[in-house]
DNA sequence: TATTGTTATACTCTATAACTATA
DNA sequence: TATAGTTATAGAGTATAACAATA
């Protein structure tokens, strides 16, 4: 009988590759979104665009963020005049976000060039490749 | 003719499902991982547990981190004593990476949760997905 | 001189914990 | 008690620039 050896090869653990694809994925994003938005920053944008207000906390659910992190990606997007807050007048807790004019000139002319940025991503797999991938990723996350 | 318009959702872009999956598998990571070990740095270790020494911009490049975040990862695992530096004899620019004993034995002791790690972030697949998947990560890393 | 490696600096994202305020 | 938000702390990833050593 021989005693089957323990083996860990780093290159096929989930973990390992999920990271390099992502850093694959954030470089191909900042290489090619001219309006130096991060991929958290552009999802923020993206669901503002959309909603037009929400709490940050509620913002940062929606785009998975947790509350400290939102926050800062809250900051830095008003610091340029993106988005803008205020307390909600109806709960004194809540924090509301809501996007400028310029915020929403930013996300109506930079939503065609994320979805170029998710194309480049995908480039090397054929469209079922895609789908699965996608279906896959979806499952564990 | 019916112009279609433009659609882009959120939840269906690669880079935000990668972000999403990337996540809950740190969390499990750090969840099981006794040792209080980050996945680049247990990354680093199972390399050197493997090799041994090598440089650190060559530990970096196995690990897929850039030099400048390889510096610190191995600074904080030599605050930890898992592993020493010390200057290449025969080549001034080099700095010698080399694991201790006491990384030497966490890495042993600890590989089996590794590899525990990799088997819950997949739970959620079939043995065919999860071969699957991988192969598709690894086309677009 | 060109290349490789290291280091310092700065910014962003992430997560946890402790805290305040409100419902 | 539960929820929303803030803050502090720490690790990680990224990019750039400066510097040292080597080819």
């Amino acid at each position: 009988m021989t005693k089957t050896k323990q083996t860990y090869v780093l290159e096929d653990q989930v973990g390992f590759i999920l990271r390099q694809a992502s850093q694959r994925h954030v470089t191909i994003f900042s290489k090619s979104m001219p309006a130096d938005l991060t991929p958290p920053q552009f999802s923020a944008i993206c669901i503002l665009h959309q909603k037009g207000t929400c709490s940050q906390n509620q913002l940062g659910r929606l785009i998975a963020t947790d509350a400290a992190t939102i926050k800062g990606v809250v900051d830095r997007l008003a610091k340029r005049g993106l988005v803008q807050t205020a307390p909600d007048p109806d709960d004194g807790r809540m924090l509301l976000v809501s996007i400028t004019k310029t915020g929403q000139e930013l996300a109506e002319t930079y939503i065609a060039t994320a979805a170029q940025i998710t194309a480049m991503t995908l480039a090397p797999l054929t469209a079922p490749e895609r789908k699965e991938l996608l279906r896959l990723l979806k499952k564990i996350r």
